[in-house]
DNA sequence: CGAACAAGGTTGACATGTCCACTTTAATGA
DNA sequence: TCATTAAAGTGGACATGTCAACCTTGTTCG
Protein backbone atom coordinates (compact mmCIF):
# COMPACT_ATOMS: atom_id res chain seq x y z
CA UNK A 1 0.00 0.00 0.00
CA UNK A 2 1.30 3.37 -1.49
CA UNK A 3 -1.03 5.27 0.92
CA UNK A 4 0.04 7.23 3.77
CA UNK A 5 -1.83 6.37 7.26
CA UNK A 6 -5.00 8.91 8.04
CA UNK A 7 -5.05 10.64 10.93
CA UNK A 8 -7.55 9.06 12.88
CA UNK A 9 -8.47 5.83 11.73
CA UNK A 10 -5.55 4.79 9.47
CA UNK A 11 -6.54 2.96 6.68
CA UNK A 12 -9.88 1.82 7.56
CA UNK A 13 -12.77 3.61 9.48
CA UNK A 14 -13.50 0.97 12.54
CA UNK A 15 -16.89 3.11 12.83
CA UNK A 16 -17.83 1.27 9.26
CA UNK A 17 -17.40 -2.31 10.74
CA UNK A 18 -21.66 -3.46 11.16
CA UNK A 19 -20.39 -6.21 13.01
CA UNK A 20 -18.35 -4.50 15.55
CA UNK A 21 -21.29 -1.49 16.00
CA UNK A 22 -23.72 -3.95 16.10
CA UNK A 23 -22.29 -6.03 19.03
CA UNK A 24 -21.03 -2.70 20.44
CA UNK A 25 -24.59 -1.90 20.70
CA UNK A 26 -26.13 -5.02 21.88
CA UNK A 27 -23.35 -4.33 25.12
CA UNK A 28 -24.82 -1.25 26.22
CA UNK A 29 -28.32 -2.32 25.46
CA UNK A 30 -27.94 -5.39 27.47
CA UNK A 31 -26.14 -3.08 30.31
CA UNK A 32 -29.10 -0.55 30.25
CA UNK A 33 -31.45 -3.64 31.01
CA UNK A 34 -29.44 -5.14 33.97
CA UNK A 35 -29.50 -1.35 35.10
CA UNK A 36 -33.15 -1.31 34.80
CA UNK A 37 -34.15 -4.74 36.53
CA UNK A 38 -31.27 -4.34 38.91
CA UNK A 39 -32.99 -1.62 40.63
CA UNK A 40 -35.97 -3.98 41.57
CA UNK A 41 -34.53 -7.06 42.69
CA UNK A 42 -31.86 -9.74 42.18
CA UNK A 43 -33.55 -11.09 38.71
CA UNK A 44 -30.61 -11.45 36.49
CA UNK A 45 -31.65 -10.43 32.29
CA UNK A 46 -31.98 -14.44 31.33
CA UNK A 47 -34.18 -15.00 34.22
CA UNK A 48 -36.08 -11.70 33.19
CA UNK A 49 -36.90 -12.74 29.36
CA UNK A 50 -38.16 -16.27 30.47
CA UNK A 51 -40.91 -14.46 32.76
CA UNK A 52 -41.60 -11.77 30.62
CA UNK A 53 -42.62 -14.56 27.96
CA UNK A 54 -44.45 -16.53 30.44
CA UNK A 55 -46.26 -13.63 31.28
CA UNK A 56 -47.18 -11.97 28.11
CA UNK A 57 -48.80 -15.70 27.19
CA UNK A 58 -46.12 -15.80 23.99
CA UNK A 59 -45.69 -19.41 25.52
CA UNK A 60 -45.61 -22.00 28.37
CA UNK A 61 -44.35 -25.09 27.25
CA UNK A 62 -40.48 -25.38 27.49
CA UNK A 63 -39.69 -25.83 23.96
CA UNK A 64 -41.47 -22.77 22.55
CA UNK A 65 -40.22 -20.41 25.77
CA UNK A 66 -36.65 -21.76 24.97
CA UNK A 67 -36.97 -20.89 21.02
CA UNK A 68 -38.35 -17.61 22.28
CA UNK A 69 -36.10 -16.89 24.73
CA UNK A 70 -33.57 -17.21 22.12
CA UNK A 71 -31.47 -19.08 24.75
CA UNK A 72 -28.88 -21.97 24.68
CA UNK A 73 -30.45 -25.29 25.60
CA UNK A 74 -28.10 -26.10 28.24
CA UNK A 75 -28.47 -22.55 29.93
CA UNK A 76 -31.79 -22.68 29.59
CA UNK A 77 -31.84 -25.29 31.47
CA UNK A 78 -29.90 -24.15 34.23
CA UNK A 79 -31.60 -20.75 34.38
CA UNK A 80 -35.17 -22.68 34.74
CA UNK A 81 -33.81 -24.42 37.90
CA UNK A 82 -32.91 -21.37 39.31
CA UNK A 83 -35.98 -19.64 38.57
CA UNK A 84 -38.00 -22.62 40.52
CA UNK A 85 -35.55 -22.44 43.55
CA UNK A 86 -36.11 -18.84 43.82
CA UNK A 87 -39.59 -18.84 43.44
CA UNK A 88 -40.64 -17.20 40.78
CA UNK A 89 -42.05 -20.14 38.71
CA UNK A 90 -43.59 -23.65 38.72
CA UNK A 91 -43.13 -26.74 36.42
CA UNK A 92 -45.30 -29.33 35.48
CA UNK A 93 -45.29 -32.31 32.76
CA UNK A 94 -46.49 -30.88 29.65
CA UNK A 95 -49.96 -32.72 28.06
CA UNK A 96 -48.90 -34.20 24.90
CA UNK A 97 -45.31 -34.68 25.42
CA UNK A 98 -43.35 -36.29 28.36
CA UNK A 99 -40.08 -34.57 27.35
CA UNK A 100 -41.26 -31.04 27.63
CA UNK A 101 -42.66 -29.26 30.41
CA UNK A 102 -45.21 -26.38 31.41
CA UNK A 103 -44.03 -23.54 32.90
CA UNK A 104 -46.36 -21.41 35.29
CA UNK A 105 -45.60 -18.10 37.10
CA UNK A 106 -46.16 -17.91 40.94
CA UNK A 107 -47.27 -15.29 42.61
CA UNK A 108 -43.78 -13.44 43.37
CA UNK A 109 -43.10 -14.28 39.28
CA UNK A 110 -46.13 -12.36 38.63
CA UNK A 111 -45.30 -9.27 40.82
CA UNK A 112 -41.72 -9.06 39.14
CA UNK A 113 -43.43 -9.02 36.02
CA UNK A 114 -45.94 -6.02 37.13
CA UNK A 115 -43.84 -4.48 38.57
CA UNK A 116 -40.94 -4.70 35.73
CA UNK A 117 -42.78 -4.62 32.88
CA UNK A 118 -43.78 -1.13 32.59
CA UNK A 119 -40.33 0.28 33.05
CA UNK A 120 -38.90 -2.53 30.31
CA UNK A 121 -42.04 -1.00 27.82
CA UNK A 122 -41.29 2.65 28.61
CA UNK A 123 -37.56 1.71 27.88
CA UNK A 124 -38.41 0.26 24.68
CA UNK A 125 -40.69 3.30 23.83
CA UNK A 126 -37.89 5.40 25.04
CA UNK A 127 -35.07 3.77 21.96
CA UNK A 128 -38.34 3.98 19.45
CA UNK A 129 -38.21 7.45 19.90
CA UNK A 130 -34.36 7.82 19.52
CA UNK A 131 -34.99 6.94 16.07
CA UNK A 132 -36.05 8.96 13.06
CA UNK A 133 -39.24 7.81 11.29
CA UNK A 134 -36.94 6.73 8.25
CA UNK A 135 -34.71 4.93 10.67
CA UNK A 136 -38.38 3.01 12.72
CA UNK A 137 -39.20 2.18 9.10
CA UNK A 138 -36.22 0.16 8.04
CA UNK A 139 -34.76 -0.98 11.33
CA UNK A 140 -36.48 -4.09 11.61
CA UNK A 141 -36.47 -5.42 8.15
CA UNK A 142 -32.36 -4.59 8.03
CA UNK A 143 -32.42 -6.16 11.28
CA UNK A 144 -33.94 -9.46 9.77
CA UNK A 145 -31.81 -9.44 6.18
CA UNK A 146 -28.76 -8.79 8.54
CA UNK A 147 -29.49 -11.84 10.38
CA UNK A 148 -30.34 -13.87 7.52
CA UNK A 149 -26.87 -12.94 5.66
CA UNK A 150 -24.73 -13.96 9.39
CA UNK A 151 -26.04 -17.63 8.89
CA UNK A 152 -24.17 -18.85 5.85
CA UNK A 153 -20.35 -18.11 5.04
CA UNK A 154 -21.07 -19.93 1.59
CA UNK A 155 -19.45 -16.42 -0.42
CA UNK A 156 -16.24 -17.35 0.81
CA UNK A 157 -14.10 -19.61 -1.35
CA UNK A 158 -12.95 -23.05 0.16
CA UNK A 159 -10.15 -22.74 2.78
CA UNK A 160 -6.79 -23.59 0.94
CA UNK A 161 -6.94 -26.44 -0.76
CA UNK A 162 -10.45 -28.47 -0.16
CA UNK A 163 -10.06 -30.78 2.36
CA UNK B 1 -56.11 0.23 23.93
CA UNK B 2 -59.27 -2.07 23.51
CA UNK B 3 -57.97 -4.14 21.16
CA UNK B 4 -57.98 -8.26 21.42
CA UNK B 5 -54.90 -10.23 21.98
CA UNK B 6 -53.58 -11.45 18.68
CA UNK B 7 -53.42 -15.32 18.18
CA UNK B 8 -49.78 -15.90 17.69
CA UNK B 9 -48.14 -12.67 20.09
CA UNK B 10 -50.68 -13.21 22.75
CA UNK B 11 -50.21 -9.08 23.54
CA UNK B 12 -47.19 -8.35 22.65
CA UNK B 13 -44.79 -9.17 19.47
CA UNK B 14 -41.99 -10.25 20.74
CA UNK B 15 -40.28 -9.19 16.90
CA UNK B 16 -40.97 -5.84 17.75
CA UNK B 17 -38.67 -5.98 20.75
CA UNK B 18 -35.31 -3.97 19.60
CA UNK B 19 -33.54 -4.89 22.12
CA UNK B 20 -33.80 -8.27 21.98
CA UNK B 21 -33.87 -8.50 18.22
CA UNK B 22 -30.32 -6.55 18.28
CA UNK B 23 -29.21 -9.48 20.86
CA UNK B 24 -29.91 -12.36 18.11
CA UNK B 25 -28.15 -10.38 15.71
CA UNK B 26 -25.15 -9.90 17.57
CA UNK B 27 -24.91 -13.60 18.28
CA UNK B 28 -25.54 -14.84 15.11
CA UNK B 29 -22.72 -12.13 13.71
CA UNK B 30 -20.13 -13.37 16.55
CA UNK B 31 -20.68 -17.08 15.78
CA UNK B 32 -20.31 -16.77 11.24
CA UNK B 33 -17.07 -14.53 12.89
CA UNK B 34 -15.78 -17.41 15.00
CA UNK B 35 -16.65 -20.01 12.11
CA UNK B 36 -14.76 -17.81 9.46
CA UNK B 37 -11.71 -17.05 11.65
CA UNK B 38 -11.74 -20.96 13.33
CA UNK B 39 -11.01 -22.03 9.30
CA UNK B 40 -7.62 -20.68 9.86
CA UNK B 41 -6.32 -21.08 12.82
CA UNK B 42 -6.96 -20.96 16.65
CA UNK B 43 -8.12 -16.68 17.02
CA UNK B 44 -10.42 -16.12 19.35
CA UNK B 45 -12.75 -13.32 18.29
CA UNK B 46 -11.26 -10.95 20.93
CA UNK B 47 -7.81 -11.59 20.14
CA UNK B 48 -8.62 -11.02 16.57
CA UNK B 49 -10.13 -7.80 17.29
CA UNK B 50 -6.81 -6.95 18.63
CA UNK B 51 -4.51 -7.63 15.74
CA UNK B 52 -6.87 -5.99 13.48
CA UNK B 53 -6.72 -3.02 15.42
CA UNK B 54 -2.89 -3.25 15.57
CA UNK B 55 -2.48 -4.17 11.82
CA UNK B 56 -4.59 -1.23 10.52
CA UNK B 57 -2.75 1.17 12.54
CA UNK B 58 -5.92 2.10 14.20
CA UNK B 59 -3.93 2.43 17.52
CA UNK B 60 -0.82 0.83 18.95
CA UNK B 61 -0.49 2.66 22.60
CA UNK B 62 -2.42 -0.22 25.57
CA UNK B 63 -5.38 2.49 26.13
CA UNK B 64 -6.24 3.41 22.78
CA UNK B 65 -6.48 -0.13 21.16
CA UNK B 66 -8.36 -1.20 24.10
CA UNK B 67 -10.71 2.01 23.83
CA UNK B 68 -11.40 1.01 20.24
CA UNK B 69 -12.03 -2.79 20.86
CA UNK B 70 -14.22 -2.07 23.26
CA UNK B 71 -13.10 -4.79 25.46
CA UNK B 72 -13.28 -4.39 29.36
CA UNK B 73 -9.95 -3.30 30.89
CA UNK B 74 -9.65 -6.71 33.17
CA UNK B 75 -10.76 -8.81 30.10
CA UNK B 76 -8.65 -7.17 27.44
CA UNK B 77 -5.14 -7.09 30.17
CA UNK B 78 -5.70 -11.26 30.19
CA UNK B 79 -6.26 -11.38 26.19
CA UNK B 80 -3.08 -9.27 25.77
CA UNK B 81 -1.35 -12.18 28.05
CA UNK B 82 -1.95 -14.51 25.75
CA UNK B 83 -1.48 -13.29 22.64
CA UNK B 84 1.91 -12.48 24.00
CA UNK B 85 2.60 -16.18 25.28
CA UNK B 86 1.19 -17.68 21.62
CA UNK B 87 3.63 -15.38 20.06
CA UNK B 88 1.30 -12.82 18.15
CA UNK B 89 2.20 -9.61 19.60
CA UNK B 90 5.03 -7.98 21.62
CA UNK B 91 4.95 -5.05 24.54
CA UNK B 92 7.39 -3.10 25.04
CA UNK B 93 7.23 0.24 27.09
CA UNK B 94 5.59 3.12 25.57
CA UNK B 95 7.23 5.92 25.61
CA UNK B 96 5.61 9.17 27.44
CA UNK B 97 3.39 6.99 29.78
CA UNK B 98 5.04 4.64 31.66
CA UNK B 99 0.93 3.68 32.97
CA UNK B 100 0.78 1.97 29.54
CA UNK B 101 2.60 -0.23 26.89
CA UNK B 102 3.38 -0.32 22.91
CA UNK B 103 2.04 -3.38 21.08
CA UNK B 104 3.75 -4.56 17.90
CA UNK B 105 2.51 -7.35 15.55
CA UNK B 106 5.03 -10.12 15.24
CA UNK B 107 5.72 -12.00 11.81
CA UNK B 108 3.07 -14.15 12.92
CA UNK B 109 0.48 -11.61 14.23
CA UNK B 110 1.03 -10.02 10.77
CA UNK B 111 0.87 -13.66 9.06
CA UNK B 112 -2.86 -14.20 10.73
CA UNK B 113 -4.03 -10.85 9.40
CA UNK B 114 -2.43 -11.13 6.36
CA UNK B 115 -4.96 -14.41 6.12
CA UNK B 116 -7.61 -13.24 8.10
CA UNK B 117 -8.80 -9.62 7.09
CA UNK B 118 -9.53 -10.50 3.18
CA UNK B 119 -12.03 -12.93 4.42
CA UNK B 120 -13.05 -10.62 7.44
CA UNK B 121 -13.32 -7.98 4.30
CA UNK B 122 -15.46 -9.79 2.30
CA UNK B 123 -17.58 -10.92 5.10
CA UNK B 124 -18.42 -7.45 5.83
CA UNK B 125 -19.14 -6.81 2.09
CA UNK B 126 -21.85 -9.89 2.00
CA UNK B 127 -23.60 -8.20 5.29
CA UNK B 128 -23.60 -4.88 3.08
CA UNK B 129 -24.89 -6.57 0.18
CA UNK B 130 -27.76 -7.71 1.85
CA UNK B 131 -29.26 -4.11 2.84
CA UNK B 132 -31.25 -2.65 0.49
CA UNK B 133 -29.68 1.31 -0.22
CA UNK B 134 -32.47 2.50 1.95
CA UNK B 135 -31.49 0.31 4.67
CA UNK B 136 -27.50 0.78 3.88
CA UNK B 137 -28.01 4.61 4.02
CA UNK B 138 -29.90 4.77 8.20
CA UNK B 139 -28.31 1.87 9.61
CA UNK B 140 -25.06 3.39 11.09
CA UNK B 141 -27.28 6.60 12.43
CA UNK B 142 -29.43 4.60 13.44
CA UNK B 143 -26.70 2.44 15.87
CA UNK B 144 -25.23 5.74 16.90
CA UNK B 145 -28.43 6.98 17.67
CA UNK B 146 -30.02 3.83 19.84
CA UNK B 147 -26.32 3.32 21.38
CA UNK B 148 -26.77 6.99 22.84
CA UNK B 149 -30.41 6.19 24.02
CA UNK B 150 -29.02 3.05 25.55
CA UNK B 151 -26.60 5.15 27.67
CA UNK B 152 -29.20 6.09 30.28
CA UNK B 153 -32.71 5.41 32.24
CA UNK B 154 -33.41 9.10 32.99
CA UNK B 155 -36.34 8.56 31.22
CA UNK B 156 -37.72 6.27 34.35
CA UNK B 157 -39.04 7.61 37.40
CA UNK B 158 -36.98 7.47 40.72
CA UNK B 159 -37.75 3.65 42.07
CA UNK B 160 -40.55 3.48 44.51
CA UNK B 161 -39.77 6.09 47.14
CA UNK B 162 -36.45 8.07 46.95
CA UNK B 163 -34.17 6.26 48.74
C1' DC C 1 -44.51 -54.73 16.63
C1' DG C 2 -39.76 -53.16 16.92
C1' DA C 3 -35.64 -50.90 15.34
C1' DA C 4 -33.69 -46.64 13.93
C1' DC C 5 -33.83 -41.93 14.09
C1' DA C 6 -35.21 -37.30 15.78
C1' DA C 7 -36.40 -34.06 19.49
C1' DG C 8 -35.99 -32.46 24.15
C1' DG C 9 -33.60 -31.87 28.51
C1' DT C 10 -29.59 -32.37 31.67
C1' DT C 11 -24.98 -32.03 32.89
C1' DG C 12 -20.16 -30.78 32.72
C1' DA C 13 -16.14 -28.43 30.65
C1' DC C 14 -14.60 -24.44 28.95
C1' DA C 15 -14.69 -19.59 26.88
C1' DT C 16 -16.20 -15.04 27.32
C1' DG C 17 -17.95 -11.06 29.71
C1' DT C 18 -18.76 -8.18 34.01
C1' DC C 19 -17.51 -6.15 38.17
C1' DC C 20 -14.55 -4.70 41.76
C1' DA C 21 -10.52 -4.12 44.72
C1' DC C 22 -5.77 -3.16 44.44
C1' DT C 23 -1.13 -1.20 42.88
C1' DT C 24 1.51 1.89 40.11
C1' DT C 25 2.08 6.03 37.46
C1' DA C 26 0.57 10.67 35.88
C1' DA C 27 -1.60 15.01 36.52
C1' DT C 28 -3.28 18.60 39.52
C1' DG C 29 -3.05 22.09 43.03
C1' DA C 30 -1.92 24.20 47.47
C1' DT D 1 7.78 20.30 46.75
C1' DC D 2 4.31 17.35 48.53
C1' DA D 3 -0.35 15.74 49.00
C1' DT D 4 -4.39 14.56 46.44
C1' DT D 5 -6.88 12.94 42.71
C1' DA D 6 -7.32 10.64 38.28
C1' DA D 7 -5.94 7.17 34.92
C1' DA D 8 -4.10 2.67 33.70
C1' DG D 9 -3.22 -2.26 34.22
C1' DT D 10 -3.68 -6.64 37.01
C1' DG D 11 -6.00 -10.25 39.12
C1' DG D 12 -9.87 -12.60 41.36
C1' DA D 13 -14.80 -13.71 41.88
C1' DC D 14 -18.69 -14.49 39.59
C1' DA D 15 -22.29 -14.47 35.71
C1' DT D 16 -23.27 -15.67 31.14
C1' DG D 17 -22.64 -18.02 26.79
C1' DT D 18 -20.93 -22.05 23.94
C1' DC D 19 -20.30 -26.73 22.97
C1' DA D 20 -20.59 -31.60 23.27
C1' DA D 21 -21.84 -36.06 25.41
C1' DC D 22 -25.54 -38.41 27.31
C1' DC D 23 -30.28 -40.14 28.58
C1' DT D 24 -35.23 -40.13 27.91
C1' DT D 25 -39.27 -39.70 25.09
C1' DG D 26 -41.53 -39.34 20.62
C1' DT D 27 -41.73 -40.40 15.68
C1' DT D 28 -40.96 -42.94 11.46
C1' DC D 29 -40.73 -46.75 8.76
C1' DG D 30 -39.67 -51.53 7.60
Amino acid sequence: MSKDKEPVTGGFDINLLLPFQITQLSTRLAAQARRIIARHGDLTLPQWRIIRIVAAGVASRSTAVRKSSGIDKGQFSKTINVLVDQGYILTRPCAGDQRQFEIVLTPKGHAAHERLAPELDARQRHLMAALTPDQRAVIFPAIRALAEAAETIDFLETPSTED
